[in-house]
RNA sequence: CGCGGGGUAGAGCAGUUGGUAGCUCGUCGGGCUCAUAACCCGGAGGUCGUAGGUUCAAAUCCUAUCCCCGCAACCA
């Protein structure tokens, strides 16, 4: 297509590579893809973003304890990423590393074309100062009183800092969010922003001297610029603003940000607000999707959940996880994933009706008409039904893909699939074949299947070249590219010769991948060590006092929801202790339970009651969902556990 | 009254300018044999969490209420 509708800029987060990605990364690039890919189709003059955020405190240390720079490192994991994207045919047309001097450059010269507008000044960062780790803690985070990381004391303390004036765009972001209802959606996350906003916004520190492995400050080497400035500017520098304005004037504001539901609070109050300050347009549109969940919660490593896309798509092909994510979830809501609905829904649609279509289609035309596709001759019953179906997809697919709407799309395509498999056995191709007579019908049915087919293989371009460009091949269709328009013409092809192929998409045996899965997602590998804490020696170990003891009574913390008040015997003593388990036990089920006890932990007051110690409890897992066990002996109370 | 999400067929989910409740899977019965034991048709199965209200009409709007799930406040 050469006629050109305009520009579309979208862009995925700029991810975070302390780790390898895993599946909900993909889903997330993937559906940037598909939408990025759409665009081009229908003529748009698209420019698809992605890259890697790679400053910050996390990344030095995680580095540090491997063994390496941080750059080694982030160049390592980025590798892997790009990798990935290119396993995944992702079609980005630029990849951004905050590490890159054009990067780096760019968002100091932002910072001081802030600072020159006032908006940034140097204030003082007031906290509780831990001096052995460094560090600073708001009351919030001290533990009782200490720091939370080693248990010292802390004290008050002043550290200088640059500041955002993030609270005088209070009036115009609310304006944003009320006036524009699409630069938010989904609406509930509109919602939430604004009570957000409306609770008041505080200037935000965007500088740091507790760590190194940042963008200097251009005025004041100390100091490196935090994630804010440094990360959400991608979407700009990129693009080469302020020093290279041609594709930032051609492709800026952006048509959509899409981002993850958890960080929608940075792109919409903290990132508009940074342009609003450069006095630049604001992005159209934010996205916040939402997550894909393992079952039982969260995708998490220490969980052993975390699905690795790679061995997917060494196992069932790119296309076929594409689709998945694709059709199965619904935008905005979290879904969750199993290996088995993946595999029902890889069977199911791909296999059985688009890869089935295909094969019995091409092997009639084979059979029947020498393998080239025949001329429409004699029209008849549901002819015009599977014509109106065909024809009528583009304009449903674009309707749902203009809401980011892809499994819906997807349905809408699907729809044309079944009609077409249900065309057939209407129209009974095989008896047809049976009485000469009945020719020229025949040849108009195995026409009007093959010109079905010919739409489908456009439609579902955007979403599974590959398997589109299999399936033009196999029809005969090799030699041209699909053209979107082309999907809403019938009657186009005459004399192809079809050929018949491997199958598209081989059926599977479920039960028997399930448990292959199983096996390649650590059950194979039974022996990987554990990600511990430090490495401790006896004598550490040797200060805690452990004793054995029963509880006597139990009730609710007056004034807390998770906690319960424990009267616990140990020996000749007595003491109160509480834990946040609430949610897990009874008070009156937890009577006469032998339990375990740091008994040496230092008292402290919880919500104005005092616990003396700590029963210990062992993190279990029933029906998905994390519940805590006793840990329990039979010995006597007050012995030690040793 | 902390913030937010959700309760629709056995399972997983769609479904707001209010108008006979829909999809996929499963299940039961039937058809077909071109095709990857695939495909097609039909049936059963839902008081749309509960109770009120507005309306000719409510899954959809309003009020109240119960339950589940995140996050936050206290989880030693």
């Amino acid at each position: 297509m050469s006629e050109t509708k305009g520009k579309y800029y979208i862009t995925t987060p700029i991810y975070y590579p302390s780790d390898n990605l895993h599946i909900g990364h993909t889903y997330c690039t993937v559906m940037a893809d598909a939408m990025a890919r759409f665009k081009r189709a229908l003529g748009y003059d698209v420019r698809f973003m992605t890259g890697a955020d790679e400053h910050g405190q996390k990344i030095q240390t995680i580095a540090e304890k491997a063994g390496t720079t941080p750059q080694e490192y982030v160049d390592k994991i980025v590798g892997g990423i790009k990798d990935l994207w290119k396993t995944m045919e992702i079609s980005y047309d630029d990849f951004i590393r905050t590490t890159e001097p054009r990067h780096v450059k760019r968002v100091q010269a932002i910072f001081m074309e802030l600072y020159e507008k006032g908006d940034i000044y140097k204030g003082e960062y007031e906290g509780m100062y831990c001096t052995p780790c460094e560090s600073f803690w708001t009351e919030n985070q001290l533990v009782d009183g200490k720091c939370p990381d080693c248990g010292r004391p802390v004290e008050k303390a002043k550290e200088e800092a640059y500041f955002f004036k993030l609270s005088n765009y209070e009036d115009r972001l609310l304006d944003l969010f009320k006036n524009d209802p699409d630069f938010l959606q989904p609406e509930s996350r509109r919602n939430e922003m604004i009570a957000f906003v409306e609770q008041g916004l505080e200037d935000l520190c965007i500088s740091r001297t507790s760590f190194d492995w940042g963008i200097k400050v251009p005025i004041d080497e100390k100091h490196v610029i935090y994630v804010w400035l440094d990360a959400l500017t991608n979407y700009i520098t990129a693009l080469g603003y302020p020093d290279d304005r041609e594709l930032y004037d051609h492709y800026w504001p952006v048509d959509v940000h899409l981002v993850g539901k958890e960080i929608v609070r940075f792109h919409t109050v903290i990132w508009p607000a940074i342009l609003m300050s450069l006095g630049q347009p604001l992005p159209k549109q934010v996205l916040g999707h939402g997550w894909l969940l393992m079952e039982g919660g969260k995708m998490s490593k220490s969980k052993g959940n975390v699905v690795d896309p790679v061995k997917l798509i060494e196992r069932y092909g790119v296309d076929a996880l594409k689709y998945f994510l694709l059709r199965e979830y619904t935008f905005g809501q979290d879904g969750v994933f199993t290996n088995e609905v993946m595999l029902k829904r890889m069977n199911y649609d791909l296999a059985n009706d688009l890869g089935n279509l295909v094969s019995r289609t091409v092997a009639m035309i084979e059979k029947y008409n020498g393998g080239s596709v025949p001329e429409s001759k004699l029209a008849g019953e549901h002819d015009d039904d599977l014509k109106a179906t065909a024809v009528g997809a583009a304009a449903k697919v674009e309707a749902q893909m203009d809401q980011f709407k892809f499994n819906m799309a997807l349905e809408e395509i699907w729809v044309v699939v079944r009609r077409a498999n249900k065309y057939i056995d209407e129209t009974m191709p095989w008896i047809l074949a049976k009485n000469e007579a009945d020719k020229d019908r025949l040849d108009t049915v195995l026409h009007n299947l093959a010109e079905t087919i010919r739409i489908i293989s456009i439609l579902i371009h955007p979403f599974m070249h590959t398997t589109s460009g299999k399936i033009r091949k196999q029809m005969g269709l090799w030699f041209a590219d699909p053209e979107w328009a082309d999907a809403s013409v019938f009657d186009m092809m005459n004399g192809e010769e079809v050929k018949k192929g491997d199958p598209i998409f081989p059926r599977l045996d479920i039960e028997k991948e399930l448990e292959e899965l199983e096996a390649l997602g650590g059950g194979g590998d039974d022996n990987v060590p554990l990600e511990l804490k430090d490495e401790i020696v006896y004598d550490d170990f040797d200060k805690l006092d452990l004793r054995v003891g029963t509880i006597l009574s139990c009730e609710k913390h007056p004034k807390a929801d998770k906690l319960l008040v424990f009267q616990v015997k140990m020996g000749t003593e007595t003491r109160q202790i509480i834990s946040g388990v609430a949610k897990f036990y009874k008070p009156e089920e937890t009577v006469g339970q032998k339990v375990v006890v740091v008994a040496n932990l230092a008292p402290r007051k919880l919500r104005g009651l005092e616990s003396k110690g700590m029963i210990l409890f062992a993190d279990n897992e029933v029906d998905g969902k994390t519940r805590y066990e006793f840990v329990s002996t039979v010995a006597a109370d007050g012995n030690p556990v040793e």
